[in-house]
DNA sequence: GCCGTTTTCGGCCCGACTGTTTTCAGTCG
């Protein structure tokens, strides 16, 4: 797969030429084929120039690159544009508050070039000699170049929605304050989220800014506005508070949740019907003034104004949710309420800490109608994984459980490791006594992408294989993918039936959404588990729906929507 | 660089905040 690559070239080209100070809309145009790129679900490799260029965004000079880089792994034009700058100057544009013209100035006239040689400079007190730069700049500059450092980490979804829980309760104490909301990416349901976002609805906005940027938890205020704030938080998070008036919330609502893609792609379609939308409201691009909205008080109207379906936040990536909306074919997806049970938790015969009765007792307490617990297998020692004796031993506790527990079915279990050669940790006919089977690969992580791609599809061929945990095997923040050929696989599920997993850990969320949207469109099975290894981590369901909803993914396209019955099918039929 | 029931040339989303500026450029989302 060599869109992700391609993807990143093209990003780089787009910030060198913006530091050449090329035509605005040239570099706009690279950076938008790059985001197009960087979430294809096809191989650009398998992609004929035309295919490409049937890409709203793609045209020739793209698809062109496309090809070299496919063809020589490199694009000419983009190795000619890095010898003219010096690598350390791309680090210099993370720095918040430096951006293209002014780390230009600084290059061309004090010849820095790194972070090292900004913060010396500074020190020197050489940066207001330039023009344009003055004390508050120069202060700015030297905060950043902390701040970049500190707060360079993205929070993980589950970490960010727990804070926002805290901030929402405050903001919406505050005198005056009609209605807040979360926006931004974690509306969206992100895997990771880079800053908070509340919008809130006030009659007096200046008292809530003011007041909002005076609380305890706010470390450090970065910018305070009337309608704006922007703050650190005491755990170096960015928190940024919009404060606008109750009739235009639904359009502030919108421009604040973003994707800024799909925003730009809304308001290019209102421009084609001759009217042009902010976070004020839509209006007739002949309305000046902007004195009579046409909507603006609900996302609805909005939506609706500009003849489209309510798109939800977790679709707005302008990835096609524009165009299937006019059409009236977006997706009905799934939610927490469709989902009737788990294939993959542990207890504490592995890892796990809560016992078998207290995972189904907290199962049934969400209402679940079926729950399949399953411990790791015995190669996972670090685990404590279950030799086959142990196994055998389980399943008959198992059993019992499944006798005491009239109102919710429990079945047998097991995450069974796909060694290093492909085989399974268990013998075929202790596979067999198990009602659900989960294949994981948990070793092996360097081999290369052949190899591990063999193995995935080995395990899959088992007929007593239903479901494959975690394909990729990242952790967010800590651990990479490994190497793996998705098409491949999709391929192979399909054909065998097995089901690939949307895993809830926030660390996992894997798959991911994209290759969630591939499997499905792969017509394979999909399952979203908890991998809970704690009672309360069976609220990590609520990850993965969010992570299935990203992936455009209904309600019949997940297996654990099924009931009792259905799913007994479901097994029979295996 | 991309795109076209106004156009193959001339457009290309919209606004807030900041700082250094006497009217606006740069950055950010």
């Amino acid at each position: 797969m060599q869109n992700p690559l391609f993807a990143a070239v093209l990003s780089e080209m787009a910030t060198l030429l913006d530091l050449e100070n090329e035509n605005v809309f040239r570099v706009r145009a690279y950076q938008r084929a790059a985001q197009i790129i960087e979430v294809l679900p096809k191989d650009i490799e398998a992609m004929s120039k035309e295919d490409l260029m049937s890409i709203e965004g793609i045209g020739k000079g793209i698809a062109d690159k496309a090809y070299e880089f496919v063809k020589t792994g490199r694009v000419k034009e983009h190795l000619d544009l890095r010898k003219k700058f010096p690598e350390g100057l791309l680090s210099l544009l993370k720095v918040p508050g430096l951006g293209p013209r002014r780390a230009r100035l600084l290059y061309d006239n004090l010849a820095i070039d790194s972070p090292e040689k900004l913060r010396l400079a500074a020190a020197q007190g050489r940066l207001n000699q330039l023009r344009g730069f003055g004390k508050k700049i120069e202060e700015k500059i030297v905060k950043g170049l902390t701040l970049s450092e500190e707060t360079s980490k993205r929070i993980l979804l589950w970490e960010a929605r727990s804070l926002m829980q805290g901030m929402l309760e405050v903001v919406r104490g505050m005198p005056g304050v009609v209605q807040a909301e979360p926006a931004g990416s974690l509306r969206r349901g992100k895997e990771t989220v880079g800053d908070l976002d509340i919008l809130c609805a006030a009659s007096r906005p200046e008292t809530v800014s003011k007041k909002f940027s005076a609380m305890p938890f706010v470390k450090q205020v970065l910018a305070v506005g009337p309608t704006k704030v922007s703050v650190l938080l005491a755990n170096n998070a960015q928190c940024d508070l919009r404060v606008v008036d109750p009739a235009c919330f639904g359009a502030a609502l919108l421009y604040f949740t973003g994707s800024k893609e799909h925003n730009v792609a809304l308001r290019e379609r209102a421009q084609g019907l001759g009217l042009t939308l902010s976070e004020y409201g839509l209006f007739r691009l002949s309305d000046r003034k902007q004195a009579k909205p046409l909507a603006g008080k609900t996302e609805e109207d909005v939506y609706k104004r500009l003849g489209l379906q309510f798109i939800p936040p977790e679709l707005r990536e302008n990835r096609g949710e524009i165009a299937a909306s006019a059409e009236k074919r977006l997706p009905d997806l799934v939610e927490e309420k469709d989902i009737k049970g788990c294939f993959h938790n542990h207890t504490l015969e592995s890892d796990g800490v809560d016992s078998l009765e207290d995972m189904v007792k907290a199962a049934r307490s969400k209402g679940w109608e079926w729950y399949a617990v399953g411990d790791h297998s015995q190669s996972l020692k670090i685990a404590k994984g279950l030799e086959p004796s142990r196994l055998k031993k389980k399943l008959a506790k198992l059993s019992e459980a499944a006798k005491k527990n009239k109102d919710i079915r429990v079945l047998s279990a097991s995450e069974v490791d796909i060694l290093n050669d492909g085989r399974l940790d268990y013998e075929d006919d202790l596979l067999k006594r198990l009602d659900i089977v989960v294949g994981s690969v948990h070793s092996g992580f360097h081999q290369p992408e052949e190899q591990i791609t063999k193995r995935i599809l080995s395990a899959m061929e088992n007929p007593h294989v239903d479901c494959i945990a975690h394909l990729s095997g990242r952790l967010l923040g800590k651990r990479e993918p490994y190497k793996f050929n998705i098409d491949k696989i999709i391929e192979r599920a399909a054909r065998t039936g097995t089901a690939l997993e949307i895993n809830g850990q926030p660390e996992r969320q894997d798959l991911n959404d994209v290759h969630a949207r591939a499997v499905k469109d792969g017509g394979a099975p999909l399952a979203a588990n908890t991998d809970a290894h704690s009672r309360d981590q069976l609220g990590f369901m609520s990850l993965a729906v969010t992570v299935a909803r990203r992936a455009w993914v209904e309600k019949k396209d997940l297996l654990n929507t099924k009931t009792w019955p259905e799913l007994q099918e479901w097994l029979k039929s295996r």
